[in-house]
DNA sequence: AGCACGCCGACT
DNA sequence: GTCGGCGTGCTC
């Protein structure tokens, strides 16, 4: 038997299935799915079984065979293998990448290499003190042990590598620890082990009670735990091992990192009328188990969540599982719970806080069938399922479901895409759709294909319970200033902030991140401290006073004194949020604040922590970034504010306005959610721009017509796709010089193909390349960077005309090489 | 990606 | 004469 095995070697000259022959022992347990070392090239490599056959295309005296197994059961599925070649096509990178994505951290496998000396090796042969030491290791050494401890002698060994002097052995080691407990065992029946409770000495009381403590729980204990319950200690234990009552043994553990938390079993709610239509809608497609797409678009507060559980429970009950793909920044407890509190055991948990031990141990509830719901950001959409009948994308139009990353897939994209493998409905919800989906969904069907391609929109326009939508005041901010208001809070949303402390309700804040970021500047020459590798601004930490740069990490101490013009009138800004606090400090004393931004929720569970103090009414206010817009569901907010709504308008992207109309909308659904009717209060300096005109009115469908104009005017989705290619060296004339090459290159292939043509032709078909340009940060790490933009309409299939113009680029010579970066529907590319 | 092999400059 | 620089090519 042969198996076709993709290496992890992410190059274009290995990104194809290498040959290897299945050793007969072998046979029965390899299948398609399958993680290998192989030899590859003098060492050995950790690869995917992505294909069997009985022949094999090269000469067999060529092959060779597969050196280890290393899972007992495939950790993928031939559906994903299969997946992993179609983000490889579409998304432009390497096969092994794709399999990389699909799989935890702790399964990326490094080979170890053992090096032992041969026995028929000569006398001599090798240094004495290599052979001595080879010796005094038992015989055997890890080959990087040697060559640390007598790097004089590496040409030694290689040379006794190929002599044979020296023998090699190497083995794939998985980065991972499957966690073990010390637990302890009773070694005999009931009745024999209250008998020789009864028998011990009157003075062995603990060991007694320890005993009868394993009895009463009746099964085998965690020490930890048993010590604990019994207040006794590890010797009492270890003395009954000794009188063989019990054994201790290592256990594996799975890490559960919910354990010992109570969630509160809910049962489905009643559904609204709006409810019960969507769901029933929904349930009809995951019962004909066709691959079937529904946008579904609820005002915040609609009611969605439920819709969902209700949904997933109807899958579960036809035997089915079920996907929640959830952004990072909303994938909150709250949410948690209420799947927890729905489902209980059946569900995994995978988000990016938890260690890689533990994202491991929830996979493997899902490979070995413990769990029949996965519910985590973008890469859950890989969950290793054998029957999804359903996928639900919540806040469908969040750009935390692109990857930024090779492959830098987007999974709402790859969602479909799997639900097509398996028949599976897939649920996109959203109160502010993206623009794509939403074009996507309003798009005549084309007749004949039952369902068609494009997504069923189902409406969910009605809050639960008949709640309005919170009414939305809008400031303008150049007014506040001309009538002498310098302060960042306008006069009205002051007034209603002391209303709410009075009253005793809570507000949210939001402070749009962008355009505050922090940095260091002299208020004398204007100079800003900017990255030396990059063309970036370095950002400055106020506690530590060091200033650095995003990109590359490079940090220095914050200057005194302006290192270009020598004044002292250097200023730092710190960040956002900081600001913001202090003011609501010295506005209103003694005024309880959270702060939520990337300062505060660095550490483990702090995100969870501040939410939960905030729920309990220990803060007035929550402060934060994008973090406190998503999903938040508390009682008793009546008022939310937003700092500045501008300052993510401005930027030159084209979907800053999207963005921005998303941003207010999602936050203004935080409040009045429940009995209490909410407020909000924008503050802005631009009021007369349609994304906050029509969010204030939360008015979707005018938002998206006044946007669909913008965007059919400039030549952006979802009037066409983008293709966004960044090439970069450290040399800007050679880069300038291939990026023109590439783009030239490119053109002639559309040329051949007859479908180079201008977006504004008017024809159905269109392919443009623009640039190549300086990218909008035109230095990184020392290496310059270019970029050209594609813009195609109509069935062309762009990834593969694309890698067939970069091939020449990147077959060639390693060193000088550009390098080139495929971005397929990037989210920005400003 | 790495690790071979192979062809030209500065040393014993 | 050799050691070692790194360009070129291949890996089942």
């Amino acid at each position: 038997m042969i198996a076709k095995v993709i290496v992890d070697v992410p190059s274009r000259q290995t990104d194809r299935p290498f040959d290897y022959l299945v050793p007969f022992e072998m046979e029965s347990w390899i299948e398609i799915g399958s993680r290998v070392g192989v030899p590859f090239g003098g060492r050995v490599l950790q690869g995917f079984v992505v294909g069997l056959a009985a022949e094999a295309d090269i000469d067999p005296k060529r092959l060779k065979p597969v050196s280890e197994l290393l899972d007992p059961m495939p950790p993928l599925l031939p559906d994903l293998v299969e997946l992993a070649k179609w983000l490889s096509d579409k998304y432009c990178c390497s096969w092994t990448t794709a399999l990389q994505a699909m799989i935890p951290a702790a399964l990326k496998g490094k080979a170890e290499r053992y090096v032992e000396l041969a026995e028929e090796a000569e006398e001599g042969e090798l240094p004495s003190e290599l052979a001595e030491w080879l010796a005094s290791q038992g015989g055997t050494a890890k080959l990087e042990a040697l060559l640390e401890r007598f790097p004089q002698h590496a040409k030694g060994v290689k040379s006794g590598l190929r002599t044979g002097a020296i023998i090699e052995h190497a083995s794939i080691k998985d980065r991972l620890s499957i966690k073990k407990m010390l637990t302890v065992f009773l070694t005999a029946e009931e009745e024999t082990i209250r008998a020789a409770a009864e028998e011990l000495p009157a003075r062995a009381a603990k060991q007694r009670e320890v005993l009868l403590y394993m009895l009463r729980h009746g099964g085998p204990l965690q020490m930890q735990a048993l010590i604990a319950a019994t207040e006794g200690s590890a010797s009492t234990v270890r003395a009954l091992e000794g009188k063989g009552l019990l054994e201790l043994r290592e256990v594996e553990q799975q890490r559960d990192p919910y354990a010992g938390r109570e969630f509160v079993r809910t049962k489905p709610l009643p559904l609204t009328a709006g409810q019960q239509a969507v769901f029933e809608r929904i349930v009809r497609s995951v019962r004909a188990g066709e691959p079937d797409t529904m946008l579904l678009h609820g005002v915040t507060g609609s009611g969605k969540t439920e819709v969902y559980l209700q949904s997933i429970q109807y899958c579960l009950g036809l035997g089915k599982q079920a996907i929640v793909l959830v952004p990072e920044i909303s994938l909150t407890p709250q949410m948690v719970e209420r799947f927890k509190g729905r489902f209980g055991e059946a569900v995994a948990v995978m988000h990016s806080r938890l260690s890689n031990g533990e994202r491991y141990d929830e996979w493997r509830k899902i490979r070995s069938r413990q769990v029949q719901v996965a519910i985590g950001a973008r890469s859950a959409i890989f969950a290793p399922f054998e029957s999804i009948g359903l996928i639900i994308i919540d806040e469908e139009h969040e750009s935390s479901y692109k990857q930024e990353e090779s492959p830098k897939y987007h999974a709402r994209d790859v969602a479909v895409r799997r639900a097509r493998q398996h028949g599976a409905a897939v649920v996109l919800g959203s109160a502010t759709p993206s623009i794509e989906t939403f074009a996507a969904a309003n798009r005549p069907q084309p007749s004949g294909t039952a369902g068609g391609r494009e997504p069923a929109l189902l409406p969910m326009p009605e809050r639960v319970g008949g709640r309005p939508l919170p009414p939305v005041d809008v400031i303008d901010m150049r007014e506040e200033l001309r009538d002498g208001n310098r302060s960042m809070f306008s006069r009205k949303l002051h007034e209603l902030l002391t209303d709410r402390l009075e009253k005793g309700e809570q507000s949210v804040l939001l402070l749009n991140r962008r355009g505050y970021s922090t940095f260091v500047m002299c208020r004398s020459c204007g100079y800003t401290a900017q990255c030396p590798h990059c063309d970036i601004s370095l950002t400055y930490h106020q506690k530590t006073r060091v200033m650095r740069c995003h990109y590359c990490g490079h940090a220095e101490q914050a200057p005194t004194k302006c290192p270009s013009c020598e004044s002292e009138h250097i200023r730092y800004f710190g960040t956002g949020t900081q600001r913001v606090e202090e003011e609501l400090a010295k506005l209103f004393p003694g005024i309880r604040v959270i702060r939520m931004d990337v300062d505060t929720t660095t550490e483990k569970n702090a995100h969870e922590k501040l939410l939960k103090q905030f729920g309990d009414r220990k803060a007035d206010v929550l402060l934060g970034t994008q973090m406190v817009a998503k999903g938040l569901d508390f009682p008793y907010v009546t008022l939310v504010g937003v700092i500045a709504a501008d300052t993510s308008l401005n930027l030159p992207d084209f979907r800053a306005a999207e963005r921005t109309f998303q941003l207010l909308t999602q936050v203004a659904g935080r409040a009045g959610r429940h009995h209490l009717p909410g407020e909000v209060v924008i503050q802005t300096y631009s009021p007369e721009h349609y994304a906050v005109t029509t969010a204030q009115h939360h008015d979707y469908a005018a938002f998206i017509a006044e946007e669909l104009r913008h965007r059919g005017a400039m030549g952006y989705p979802p009037y066409c796709r983008l293709i966004l290619i960044t090439m970069s060296h450290e040399q800007l004339t050679l880069l300038s010089s291939v990026g023109e090459q590439f783009a030239s290159r490119l053109r002639e292939l559309a040329e051949e193909q007859g479908i180079l043509v201008p977006l504004n032709s008017g024809l159905s078909k269109a392919f443009d390349v623009l640039g190549p340009v300086a990218s909008p940060i035109s230095r990184m790490k020392d290496r310059y960077r270019f970029q050209c933009v594609i813009k195609y309409r109509g069935s062309i299939d762009a990834s593969a005309l694309i890698r067939e113009a970069l091939a020449p680029f990147t077959d060639g010579p390693p060193l000088r090489q550009v390098q080139f970066s495929v971005d397929v529907d990037p989210q920005v590319i400003l």
